[in-house]
DNA sequence: TATTTGAGAAACCAAAAGGTTTCATATAGG
DNA sequence: CCTATATGAAACCTTTTGGTTTCTCAAATA
């Protein structure tokens, strides 16, 4: 199944598995060991990331662990970054106009 | 109801129609129109973005105008960037370690 | 060898998501 | 005033999601 990463990272527990697992491989158990639910759900959870790319598994003996591929993240970075540009000029053009008022004021005090 | 930022941009119609929006403010029934699914299918998808904080609602006589508030992805944002230096680093060392073997190579056709 | 342990997979379930149709209501315009 | 338009909202339906329990199997180990 072709599986989407702004639908994979929706979820807080896959983030938050994303994030356990980002500095350190760690198998299936020790992640789902982190959380209160089931271990089968957990491996859900992986199986979404693998499918779209987040995850990577290597097995080693029985333990399989899971790898973080954080560059996956990229397409969500991209289509954010589009939009930073624009609230970034609003928020740049409310402090300018912040910024204006403070001096009239300052003007308006020197002229009292 | 207290909305997900990242569940709320998980769904690719709502994705287009902050797009649609992001540059001019747009009433429901123009939105709706560019989709082929029911104008009450994308109001509810504007009512999602507007419980999460990604759109605000200006009423006009009987039209509603939707305007997107694109400064509430920097949460998504500012989550993909603690991810983003991570996986520059690899792609950094990636580039590092063909350059060497770049370079190995050019010496060893140097020997020749 | 017998028994843990790590993991994949199937069957099942309740709730949420995404959609539809239909109805109600308020404003714009002839 | 009457009608068309823009919208909100309810009732309903199907599929997806996130979870569980249970079973199986292979590798590690007492």
């Amino acid at each position: 199944m072709r599986r989407d990463v702004f639908q994979a990272i929706a979820d807080p527990t896959r983030r938050e598995i994303l994030g356990m697992i980002a500095h350190k491989s760690l198998n299936v158990n020790t992640v789902s060991e982190q959380f209160d639910v089931s271990r089968a759900a957990i491996y859900k959870h992986m199986k979404i990331l693998t499918e779209c790319g987040l995850v990577t598994i290597k097995q080693k003996g029985r333990e399989r662990f899971c790898e973080a591929k954080l560059d996956g993240l990229k397409e969500v970075h991209d289509w954010v970054e589009q939009y930073r540009q624009m609230w970034m000029e609003r928020l740049d053009s409310l402090e300018n106009y912040l910024n204006e008022l403070q001096t009239k004021k300052i003007n308006t005090n020197g002229n009292k």
